[in-house]
DNA sequence: GTGCATCGGTGCACGCCGTGCATCAAGTAC
DNA sequence: GTACTTGATGCACGGCGTGCACCGATGCAC
């Protein structure tokens, strides 16, 4: 899920090519704004052309969340490496945990571009758009993981569960607003949150 | 909710330009599919200026799902009538019931715009975004409901009760894709789903 | 009713967006 | 090496979203 295979020049540059514009547009977006990033800054800041960036983003937001999206398909990849013996909510509990306590750059990444969002409105449609396509990628791994079950059950399980996880990660983004954030508090809020649906919603 | 105290005469024509611009916005998506919809097009088909519209919506698809966003806030609004007796979900469910069985043209017309947004991935995103912030209102009506309940439980409550309703309708939408919506089946989704949520979601 | 202040509707201009199309050069297969 | 494939680029064009200035209808005070 990080960097599969890749064989051939052509394939490598590819890539390299959609890495470069993906963090030139995170790192624009940091330093000066959303509101202020332009799909031709954005190309210019990879030393690319205005139209290659359309072809491989079809939107400044797009290349925004690409990071955001990585974030999710990653969640996603850990929960499929969980042992199929934790039930569906302890293993994307951990799954989740995994990608945001990871100290290295792309963990970084991850939570940066998450309190951008915070900030940013104009963000928030494509990231729940990019949320929902995750979901069914979840749906999917769930399925793979329970023997037999119905459709209802599946999706309703993927989509509460990362509409739970919204809620979570946005409070824990509110109170970290600026420090360091606590991955302590994280684990806390999420297994209170996962609790809470497993044990029934309603009072 | 549905159109407040319409006093001074500009007010009335304020209200009617808005609701002029969302009827042709609905009618022309409908008609010719959303990818053929201008802000041009719209503000001909109610005889209003291109510039004028752009008072009124921020785009095209605000405009469209304009429609949508009456229908969620009806379900906040009903919600908020149930008796104080009924838990969460069950007053929910009857709200999101009794707008959906509404025999009137505005029932019909927020069936027939979730239709569209189901055959329109380009509306996802900003339904979406409609959805999130009716969450907000949820909540608050739900804080407004319980005695006291913290802020975690009331957001993790609205977020996942919305995604479950999401779920529900978007399966009811694929069943009955052109006849007529048989509304007993979507309460039996809905108790169904809202009954998982109840009991406990993790298998 | 008259005069004045307010405010919505409109036209204009401008910069950015997203895409189809033709072209060029680097990569690939033989 | 030769020919094919394909990604990067420039160009042009229609649509988007907004600041600005103007005008005429509305509301208000007298």
């Amino acid at each position: 899920m990080t960097t599969a295979a890749p064989d051939g020049r052509r394939e490598r540059k590819k890539l390299a090519t959609r890495a470069a514009l993906r963090q030139a547009a995170l790192r624009l977006a940091l330093r000066d704004g959303v509101e202020n990033v332009t799909a031709e800054r954005i190309a210019d800041e990879a030393d690319i052309a205005r139209r290659t960036f359309f072809n491989y983003f079809s939107s400044k937001e797009e290349a925004v969340l690409a990071t955001a999206a990585l974030g999710a398909e990653a969640v996603v990849a850990r929960f499929r490496a969980r042992p199929a013996a934790e039930s569906v909510l302890t293993a994307l509990r951990e799954a989740v945990l995994e990608v945001m306590d990871r100290d290295d750059v792309a963990g970084h990444e991850h939570v940066a571009v998450l309190r951008l969002i915070r900030r940013a409105p104009s963000l928030l449609p494509q990231q729940l758009s990019v949320l929902a396509a995750q979901e069914r990628a979840l749906a999917a791994a769930i399925t793979e993981r329970l023997d037999g079950p119905d459709d209802a059950y599946v999706r309703l399980c993927a989509t509460t569960a990362f509409a739970a996880l919204r809620v979570v990660l946005d409070r824990w983004l509110e109170r970290a607003d600026d420090a360091a954030p606590p991955i302590d508090v994280l684990r806390a809020e999420v297994t209170d949150a996962f609790t809470t649906l497993a044990g029934g919603l309603d009072r």
